[in-house]
DNA sequence: TGCAAACTGAAACAATAATTCCAGTCATAA
DNA sequence: TTATGACTGGAATTATTGTTTCAGTTTGCA
């Protein structure tokens, strides 16, 4: 078999696509990746397809057979091990064992990692620190809202958004990425809505134009933005359905909104994390566009 | 033993071991895990010695072949079918798959967790799934990123911020709840920034201002959208210092920043999650800040 | 514009793997 | 002891998977 290669190689018969410098592949999971960064410009189309395919699944290459990666990637079987054998590989199976390996010793340490971390800890740079911070923070918070967020409520608040003529959504400050994201998504798949303050206009105009048959989502935390408060609370007395996304049943939006939904992010030195509320947005929004489907 | 005699009896030529209950075979590691417990001790010889090794072996059950395991585990081939069928799998394959699973996430991935809400008797509206999905997401994403982000490249990302002059934030589309927030932030801090595309004003006049004793953080994913990059491009053509946080090494970012930063995030139903871009922009905001006080 | 080389897709082919089958062994109970 | 059925080993069979081939297409260059 390998002889063979080799034989057809002197042969020229072998394939090897431009640059190849007739290197011995890597062994081990990082310098295969890096040479894959450092191949993939100069490779063509399909391999440079694979090559990108590769690092960022780089589980499915570990457990897929070339069928199943084919089709994932969207390339041909034969793509795949001309991509190995591009690298320096006998073939496709050649390559897929550094990326079990590394599955592997991934797994095997797992349980070491904490303590790994741990140590590095002591030594690492106080910007890691304060990564580490904002991600125990995120997860915390993530986790929080997993237990306290009320199913029916969500469906509530999901059937009234759905038939919504158009959604205003309000969110000023520290909401503001919040509120913007929503917009942007809900753009994206269809769903009319008006981001109030994206425009140079003036947001309380803009607001006035909600009517009843629309539903307005405020989206605000201590300390609560006086010009949000007072939107919401005009727009309220007119009737016009409010959905709110706070952080306290004291917060002033919590006695004018149905539903509302109380979000408590843990924080770092003071910041508070915006993960949870975040996944909430995102719900809200594939959900209604999932019910509108309907 | 009356009913094995009735199951070989009626089902004549499949072979069923010993008190063998017809369950449905477990569908994650756990379950399988304890399901092997359950069973060993009344597994005939062989059986048994292969649910000794499975659980001892648990990763080269997942990348083996029937033929090395069988080798490693002292077994026929067969036996090790067998064993799968006797817990109710269709054959060998199947049983992998549950092997595989457990090392693919270690998070919880999306069937499970529907499967864990119905144990926990939770009425698991449709939304509720979404939002756990959109939660595993994040929870993956933030993991995957404390594994991968270089503590050395973050304080080289830091001191270059810490010393610029005016912090100029590139993020559209879907970036810009991203810079948004750190626009936000850098301002509440007293950090002089400059958030492009917010004005109504050209993009392109705004980055113009960018000097070598700027910096411009630029934060772009798939696809990433032309005009960032085209702004981006542009700007480092003049020498402004760039860092960028994107997802992929050939992402057209990568190459004109320094440091630059990998983060993937982990999706559901092709929705990103955002959660440890943001946890890595509030790290860089709030470092950039504490950096600065001295 | 035409040519050669590089690249790609689809299918044939070869190799390997999973599964089934069956003859034979072993333990148990009449 | 012998008959019965559970259990086992190994080979035969079937299915799946990886690899190679080749015709066709694209690309770069003269």
């Amino acid at each position: 078999m390998t002889s063979k290669n080799i034989h057809s190689a002197v042969l020229g018969k072998f394939y090897f696509p431009c640059l190849c410098q007739n290197m011995e592949a890597p062994r081990d999971f990082e310098s295969l990746r890096a040479r894959i960064v450092e191949r993939a410009p100069s490779l063509p189309r399909r391999l440079a397809q694979v090559a990108t395919y590769a690092l960022e699944h780089s589980d499915e290459i570990a457990f897929g057979t070339v069928a199943s990666i084919a089709l994932a990637a969207e390339v041909q079987p034969s793509t795949l091990v001309r991509f190995s054998q591009s690298l320096g590989y006998a073939g496709f199976s050649d390559l897929q064992d550094v990326f079990r390996s590394r599955l592997r010793d991934r797994i095997m340490n797992y349980e070491e990692r904490i303590e790994h971390m741990r140590e590095h800890a002591i030594t690492a740079s106080k910007a890691s620190v304060i990564f580490s911070g904002f991600s125990d923070a995120s997860q915390k918070s993530l986790n929080d809202l997993r237990e306290k967020l009320d199913a029916a409520k969500l469906e509530e608040a999901v059937d009234m958004l759905a038939k919504a003529d158009t959604i205003f959504l309000i969110g000023l400050r520290r909401s503001f990425p919040i509120s913007s994201y929503m917009s942007y998504a809900f753009g994206k798949l269809g769903i009319r809505n008006n981001l109030i303050g994206a425009t140079g206009g003036l947001a309380s105009e803009d607001v006035s134009f909600a009517s009843k048959r629309d539903v307005v989502l405020a989206i605000s935390f201590t300390p609560y933005a006086s010009e949000t408060i007072k939107l919401v609370q005009d727009t309220a007395a007119r009737n016009v359905p409010i959905i709110a996304i706070t952080d306290s049943p004291f917060s002033p939006l919590a006695p004018i909104a149905k539903p509302w939904f109380e979000v408590q992010e843990a924080n770092f030195e003071g910041f508070r994390s915006m993960a949870a509320t975040l996944s909430l947005a995102m719900t809200l929004t594939v959900a209604v566009a999932e019910r509108r489907k309907k």
